[in-house]
DNA sequence: GGCGCAACCGTACTGCCGGTACAGGAAACG
DNA sequence: CGTTTCCTGTACCGGCAGTACGGTTGCGCC
């Protein structure tokens, strides 16, 4: 148990690193296996194709993202009562952490799995989907808490303004890499947060 | 010469519809052969290999949605001389159009090739990178002629609201295709130019 | 009218890659 | 001691990108 699991997370270190880097498509199982110092069958005792440990990447990188966000809007939290201000921090805080990435956001998984969409089987589609639709109840939660205290000065479909969290992440991850300039994400993020600002700001005498 | 560009051409086309359907990877080019009537030695006369496809296929993507963004934004203008207005007019149209594509948008072939950054050598990703420059000029433009009238609210870079129009674009697409919703990229558009009313909106009195 | 060149065709081949098949072996566990 | 887990080793298949190279067809040009 412990050397089998052991084996089976080293694939998916080195699976992970390449795919990130190069692409699913790009990343052979040859090379994998040569990496992680097994063999072939090795390789096929863990997952009995490649759309399997598509579906075990996909999975495990939305474990860490979940806690990734938790610890961010967690620690936000503990900063401001007040819950628009402390979705401002955390959005602030997740810009901090993107900008720590020196070669910028490695790009996400579900991105990746969704642009290859086709080859892909139905649980890997599925998991994706299960993925982005937590992201949207996470921070419909928050801006539900949000609208409750600061009416928005325009009528905003709050699921939609939940996606948007993600649509701005994965647009700037796609953004800095087609320009080469891994700060891009860093700037969409915080333009979100001034439009979020903006949003739920009390009309201000002029 | 007229012959021989015909044959490119509808390479070209028959390799775009199975990129966009499936991906880069997964469009063999025996498979696009077939479809083109060709040999595979007729292939390989107009492309040196898979990467020059992908080449002709981002530049030819790159002049097609050049054109749309042109023609988008001046009938806006048409209807408005505010820029500000024409701006949102723009938005709004771009958004009826996207909505009008009943299996949402195809997908942007500039953030395939983002995803698949390593596979392919300068010349693509220099197009790419290009491809981005010049929409982020085009909105800059916008954005310099509104500002001048309507000081934002909040200060932010203008070339990186520039960059909201396509990150919002390009991230509702990966989202509308992980969700399986269609009208995920019309939301977020419609969004963003919520997002540019208000910051370009005088302050109103409560 | 012949010459040349662009635009292909036909065939045969290489090497990588995903995946299969199957036999066997070491080590931990009960 | 036997079973199960976790592999190794070898051999093979079909699909795909790409190479090599000789042959062919039609159109423009002197």
């Amino acid at each position: 148990m412990a050397r089998g699991s052991e084996t089976r997370v080293r694939i998916l270190d080195i699976a992970q690193d390449a795919v990130l880097a190069k692409g699913f498509d790009a990343t052979s199982i040859d090379e994998i296996v040569a990496a992680a110092e097994i063999t072939k069958s090795g390789f096929f005792y863990h997952f009995p194709d490649k759309n399997a440990l598509a579906l075990a990447l996909i999975e495990r990188h939305i474990e860490v993202e979940d806690a990734i966000f938790d610890d961010l809007f967690a620690r936000a939290r503990e900063l401001s009562d007040d819950p628009l201000h402390a979705f401002l921090i955390g959005l602030r805080l997740l810009a901090e952490m993107l900008a720590d990435m020196p070669n910028g956001h490695p790009g996400c998984i579900v991105a990746t799995a969704a642009y290859q969409d086709r080859q892909f089987d139905r649980a890997v589609r599925d998991a994706n989907r299960r993925a982005v639709l937590g992201w949207r109840a996470r921070f419909r939660a928050m801006f539900d808490e949000i609208a409750a205290r600061y009416p928005p000065r325009e009528p905003v479909d709050l699921d939609a303004l939940a996606d948007m969290v993600n649509t701005v992440v994965e647009g700037g991850i796609v953004m800095s890499k087609a320009l080469g300039e891994p700060g891009a994400t860093v700037d969409q993020v915080l333009l979100l947060r001034t439009f979020v600002k903006q949003l739920f700001s009390p009309d201000r005498p002029v």
